[in-house]
DNA sequence: GGTTAGCACTCCCATCACAAGAGTGCTAAG
DNA sequence: CTTAGCACTCTTGTGATGGGAGTGCTAACC
């Protein structure tokens, strides 16, 4: 991003238009500016100052005589250089720390409670993934008869996440075989990763050998696929807003809610950067996002697991606030695996 | 209900009013049905039935001089006498069992399969729940530790759901007393339902009880609720739907969507009944569902385990198609559930 | 009794014109 | 650089108007 130069109360200006704008949703005039705000100078002065911001490329207005809207440019350069405090209040910091501390000790419900209170404290839809084991390496497995033919296979892995697969046989098998396989296997593959496992299997045949080879395929899927489960919350309140009620409009911020294949291409961007992330109407990286942000940041323990977790709302959101929030959970996530996981490797 | 009596061709007109509608949104008047549907009677006998048919309370009008739009009314008579052929086409049976077979033999891929589907064939968006166990027995239970103090219980139930806890101790426990309690636990408690446990449990102490414990508590929470997840899909179809382009109907059926609350509620209703279940308008028993309606079906294996799949759409909805699409869904279901469960006890 | 043609009536909706309001952009002066 | 003044532009709301669609009713017909 080229720096761009701006005096003082020009970017006072901006700041005003933001924070005016994010919040009644209707376009700013100088009038308004020089009337609730005590610049020190007159609403034609201001007008100069909308007028430089506009040629600057971070205002826009939507017809000669309405007033200014931010455009993607300009809610970058505030997310850049004018936003302030994105710390949440501590009053709703510890009432979010409450509501973990009455949670009960599982990933699937603190990714629930996650969204749920992602989406209260912004103005946007929540999204959270499960996490993913970065190197997954297996802790235990057990085979349990089902039905005859039918046996299920439970992998644990040392990050403590369960892995289920079926397996469905061609002639019956009794369950002192399966044990005797899974103890065979239990001694052999513990504690290997799926770069070690082809090697450990090479003493293997037959029905212990298949078990085996189901376990690396479960693994490096694992590891390949982004999740199993998108954790979601609060769409009603984003559909409310009023950039969504016209029809594609909402159909677009519905589509990024839902498919996971968005959320696939975005991960690797997220994992590389530690703080939280914006993105702007998808940063001219996604196609049709215009009028979409989110707000995402990776949390986990690094180089174990590590999952996705953020918002979704209008571009015309409250940067400073969601960060904070996004933060704020992110950090409350990161404590609660690190008691579970343990430090990092 | 009460019966209506209707000549064959109010009852002809009936179905050409709604069938027109759930085509094109947009009111039926008697000149177009004259017209297109060749009834050996007049615009103006057909006037005549439209009104006897809006004064039975199956159709009105938005305004003195608009065509007919179907009442909740009307289209409940409609499910009840007039749709016919409820049946997809076969080759669409054809498609959608294939999918079936090619997915991974796992219920998680057949729930998020079923809602794929089921989204796609009909026009409204797509729910299903994963299914709950009755009386659930327990199959296994595994002990595993993830750090000094933190452990994680894996209870296998004999439908073959997994269910997972952790559990966090005062001071360290090491493996071997982990595997000692595991096979106690095991060895006394497999094949134990909810009702048993607390009985066998009596000779236990100290942290085997408190696993004990912790075990029944899982199992009477796993009776209780509803169901750990919601699969969902194809929420963005519908909202393109003409109907829910205003502001406050948007809302409404996104919060029917996600809202966990509202399956709960209608989940045992709707246990009771076999085939699929065509609720339009909530039929007057739930609240603010306006011009909103469900299709919903039991699938499951009778006695064993049982979960909710269906369909979320305008009250404007081809119903033959949606209950065809459900039903077949829904016998799908069963059947691979039935291979993996085996028969009814 | 059921069916039909004719016709007045009602109501929606698109179009236009018009006025009010808001905010800009420019110019010239301080 | 700042400011007042002012013409200009564009939106928005209002009211009038006419066409169109579909009804509801009446009276005649089979």
């Amino acid at each position: 991003m080229t720096e761009l130069q701006l005096s003082q109360r020009r970017k006072q200006v901006l700041q005003i238009v933001i924070q005016e704008y994010v919040e009644n949703a209707q376009p700013v005039g100088s009038p308004l500016i020089a009337k609730k705000y005590d610049l020190g100078v007159s609403a034609a002065t201001i007008r100069n100052d909308l007028a430089a911001l506009e040629k600057a490329g971070l205002l826009t207005h939507p017809h000669t005589s309405a007033g200014r809207i931010p455009t993607d440019g300009g809610y970058r350069y505030f997310v850049a250089n004018l936003m302030a405090h994105t710390d949440l209040p501590s009053h709703e910091r510890h009432m979010i720390r409450h509501q973990f501390h009455q949670a009960r000790r599982e990933i699937d419900q603190w990714l629930r409670l996650s969204t749920a209170v992602l989406a209260k404290a912004s103005t946007g839809a929540a999204l959270a993934t499960s996490p993913r084991s970065i190197s997954s390496r297996v802790k235990h497995l057990e085979l349990i008869g089902i039905q005859d033919t039918v046996v299920l296979l439970v992998l644990v892995l040392a990050t403590g996440t369960l892995k289920q697969q079926l397996i469905t046989l061609e002639q019956p098998i009794f369950q002192e075989e399966l044990s005797r396989a899974s103890n065979q296997l239990n001694g052999e593959i513990s504690g290997a990763t799926a770069a070690d496992l082809p090697e450990k299997l090479e003493g293997f045949t037959g029905f212990t050998r298949n078990v085996g080879e189901i376990v690396l395929n479960t693994l490096l899927q694992s590891e390949e696929q982004i999740t199993d489960r998108v954790y979601r919350h609060g769409l009603a309140q984003v559909l409310a807003e009023p950039e969504f009620t016209e029809g594609p409009q909402v159909s677009r911020i519905v589509e990024v809610f839902e498919q996971r294949t968005l959320l696939q291409e975005i991960y690797d961007d997220v994992m590389e950067l530690s703080d939280v992330q914006v993105m702007i109407a998808g940063e001219g990286r996604f196609g049709d996002m215009q009028d979409i942000s989110l707000v995402l940041s990776r949390y986990g323990v690094p180089n174990r697991v590590s999952g996705l977790l953020g918002v979704v709302g209008p571009m015309r959101m409250p940067y400073g606030r969601t960060v904070g929030a996004v933060r704020y959970v992110a950090t409350l996530l990161n404590e609660l695996m690190h008691q579970l996981y343990g430090p990092s490797r």
